[in-house]
DNA sequence: TGCACGATTCTCT
DNA sequence: GAGAATCGTGCAA
């Protein structure tokens, strides 16, 4: 929390503070695609090295953007669910067309839309995040404990009790969260 | 090979 | 606050 995702890519360079976060445990989170140690083409990246990029498609042209942050054979993973951009302000609002950058707050607020701004897509799927074209930035600023709340993860309701654990984090007050 | 569905977003009311 | 768009993925057959 708090470090800064940034993305060069041909068009140019964007950046920005990550503000909200999900935590997926594979094994035994009925959220997770990787539920029960399941093993398809999509999720094989889950058990690959840490740091590598986990990148999914959902609801037809949407992408999402995760981490993967178990060990080698530990499909665990944290969704990136929204940014505070910081670099590249003009490529984002680009990217996501004007009718939805009236508001500022429409560039990031969002997993599809920060995956949009940030120009990251399923070509980036497997990528090392500690290589040069999309890797993540520890800078001065660091998040104190007490302004992060953890809070009950969004849009999985299928997923039965595992829905109230409180495993999603987010910046207390911080305008860019994608729901209160 | 077929089919139901979703870790979302946008628009309209 | 509700409803449509939209198609890759996973699992049944």
């Amino acid at each position: 929390m708090g470090k800064v995702l940034v993305h060069k890519s041909q068009e140019g360079v964007t950046s920005g503070r990550i503000v909200e976060v999900e935590a997926y445990i594979g094994p035994d989170d009925p959220a997770s695609h990787a539920y029960k140690n399941r093993k398809t083409a999509r999720t094989t990246v889950q058990y690959g090295k840490r740091g590598l990029a986990y990148i999914y498609q959902i609801y037809g042209k949407q992408c999402c953007f995760n981490i993967v942050t178990g060990k080698e054979g530990k499909p665990e993973v944290i969704l990136i669910r929204a940014l505070d951009p910081i670099g590249g302000i003009d490529l984002m609002m680009k990217r996501r067309g004007i009718s939805t950058t009236r508001n500022i707050k429409n560039l990031t607020n969002g997993p599809a839309k920060l995956c949009q701004a940030m120009g990251i897509d399923k070509s980036l799927y497997g990528e090392e995040l500690f290589g040069k074209k999309l890797y993540i930035v520890e800078d001065e600023i660091r998040i104190k404990k007490e302004e992060i709340l953890a809070t009950p993860r969004i849009n999985i309701d299928y997923a039965g009790n595992a829905k109230n654990k409180l495993w999603r984090f987010i910046i207390k007050n911080n305008p860019f969260v994608s729901k209160r």
